[in-house]
DNA sequence: CGCGGAGTTGGACGCTCGTCCAACTCCCGG
DNA sequence: CCGGGAGTTGGACGAGCGTCCAACTCCGCG
């Protein structure tokens, strides 16, 4: 019965729901479970949330905002497009696996959000996200080190894209952290093959 | 109320469920929902199939078994490595494009199978499949045209199966086939690139 | 022609789900 | 010190779920 400022309250539904996701996937992430995670009955969630869904879409906006940020931030020092390239897809390896619920509650939404026709503008909105921050590394890329593409700039970012969520799809089932690293070194070496000679 | 064999239910009921799967997840895929997308009572399901997870066991062999003989047909005929690099992954796209529904429904029972721990082995029998697969045409590649590869054979498998994977999910949510087939250009262009010189 | 077992299915059981509301508690302005 | 609005929540509602079984229908064998 203790009072909780609303901000709060909705801050641990959000962490309490990427936990619940996780762990079970989305199928399993219905309001009284999320709410029990969070030590709340179960009338707390519409108490913060107008529905369910709503509060999926807010998750969703919250992991897309902070994923822009850290990838801003891990292009920040590299002397060469080598370790541009590749600091950058081990980077984002580095923090997927540092905090995998996180990865792993994405790609759960994503799949879930195929169940019905207005929650697919959902996974679009998640890889406009995407497409937005690789876009602007690969324009780094340009910038810093003078750099032409052989493909359009926009096939190079779908093609970086590829590679992550690929090797991603593996992880969720595998767990190898050593073979994603592995397929990650050779991906970004088949990026720096994209550049002109 | 005509009588049916049990093999003609079995293989209606699974067309029913990968055409309910495809349309609206797995979230929407009840026994209900198939077995009235077959046309058939709800309780014929039961009587085909000992439980809804049951059949999603049996849907998976059925898939994977009919995808090892499609790919082993598409390397039959390929003058030079790239040919046969090539035509594999854009024969895999042709398929895939062509039936879609099958491979939106592998993929959302992969993503469906992590809401529990004993589920979980289904989605690493789907990756023991593919892996299979792709492992066979590695190996076919080897002996064909006396390839070396740069990194062990297993990790050239998983790469190609990160591009097909990543492409699949970029192409489930923007059903931009053109895209994807650029995108599966610039990954055979990565896997030639991993030829010893 | 009749009977027994195989095939078939309407309907019910117990469960979980998202959502909502009436009732309770608490704090603050007067 | 007290009244009232804001905060909080137990419990109920209707819907959909997987599963099961008793009862019905039908066919082939004796």
């Amino acid at each position: 019965m203790q009072r909780i400022a609303v901000e709060d309250r909705r801050a641990a539904l959000l962490a309490a729901a990427v936990r619940v996701i996780a762990r079970g996937g989305m199928a399993r992430a219905s309001t009284r479970a999320i709410a029990a995670e969070a030590g709340m009955p179960t009338a707390s969630f519409h108490y913060v949330f107008t529905s369910h869904a709503a509060m999926v879409e807010e998750l969703v906006a919250a992991i897309l905002a902070a994923q822009s940020v850290a990838v801003a931030g891990s292009v920040a020092e590299a002397g060469s497009l080598r370790e541009f390239v590749g600091g950058a897809l081990q980077g984002w390896l580095d923090r997927a696996a540092e905090d995998p619920e996180v990865e792993v509650a994405l790609h759960e939404i994503v799949a879930w959000s195929r169940s019905s026709a207005e929650l697919r503008r959902l996974a679009e909105r998640v890889y406009d996200g995407y497409a937005g921050s690789i876009g602007a590394f690969v324009r780094a890329a340009e910038e810093r080190f003078a750099v032409r593409w052989a493909v359009p700039r926009e096939d190079v970012a779908r093609f970086v894209l590829v590679i992550t969520d690929g090797v991603a799809a593996r992880w969720l089932v595998d767990r190898d952290d050593a073979a994603a690293r592995r397929s990650l070194a050779t991906g970004a070496g088949a990026v720096l093959g994209l550049v002109e000679a």
